[in-house]
DNA sequence: TAGAGAGTTCGAGTGCACTCCAGGCAAGCG
DNA sequence: CGCTTGCCTGGAGTGCACTCGAACTCTCTA
């Protein structure tokens, strides 16, 4: 019965100070040095692991996360999956059927599919109320410039 | 640090069977017409005027609400700026500049005019991300279309 | 060798937006 | 008159996506 989506304030207001290319030419990332590069607390990075959204990352002797680029090139493709507005059910779904193998291409084809036609719904739907919004916006602009004048 | 922000289910999956219009000619309506009106549960609606996001509703001599169709409207209005992603709390400030009366009309143009602003970024973000979609759906159909001939 | 700093786990806590429940009242019907 | 239906309230519960805390280990620098 809700109506709507909730976004979470961090995707609004983020002011991207996250840097756009990778720490450097490694292929070992301590978790910090992901969370600076991808922009995700290293809380989030952890949860991420625990609920299997992360296709096993390497660990050091000691036990510490050393992250691989391949690692970042996921975390970069679930983040525009969560940017998109994909519950995090809907991606743990799709690291599934990655984790299965090269049978579940089809699959997660028409997953993304259905995102994708999700998304195009979603934006259409924004376009409309921003219909909704120029008409009050004007509304209360010319209501103001009458109380200026008169 | 949260990186994307949700969207409730029922805003995704909706299948539109509420009524476009309104229930009739009158400006009187139970809390049940409007929740079917308006696709809000009436618990929804109730907790709306809780918390104050509700410009006073009338009541019968023994309690019960009675919606006019300025609540209606209303109603909708708001339900555009939950639509678009605005949260609860943005939606109490715009009502309480529109509790405070006209002179106010200033402040609600600019919170509206931010707020456009930031749809028009998120539709943007949106279509970005089409395209990291279509891409990665390209490559599981040629990959598909590989296994079915080789 | 002591202390700071960064990492670890697992479970608990948070904030948002509902959503539901218990217990009760009022109107209409057979 | 009793029953059903629809409404009322205040507070508790839910689900999601994090977010934090406590207690601990490891490494590095002074």
């Amino acid at each position: 019965m809700a109506v709507t989506e909730s976004v979470p304030t961090a995707l609004r207001v983020v002011d991207r100070t996250i840097p756009d290319r990778r720490p450097d030419g490694r292929d070992q990332y301590t978790i910090s040095e992901v969370a600076a590069y991808t922009g995700l607390s290293v809380h989030t990075l952890r949860w991420y692991e625990r609920i299997g959204l992360m296709p096993h990352v390497d660990r050091t002797s000691t036990g510490q996360r050393r992250f691989s680029n391949k690692d970042l090139d996921w975390l970069g493709f679930i983040g525009k999956l969560r940017l998109t507005g994909m519950p995090v059910a809907g991606m743990l779904e799709y690291a599934d059927l990655v984790r299965q193998g090269d049978e579940t291409v089809g699959a997660r084809a028409e997953l993304l599919t259905a995102h994708r036609d999700d998304v195009r719904r979603r934006i259409a739907e924004l376009q409309g109320t921003l219909d909704v919004l120029d008409w009050k916006i004007n509304l209360y602009d010319a209501a103001e410039r009458r109380t200026e004048v008169g």
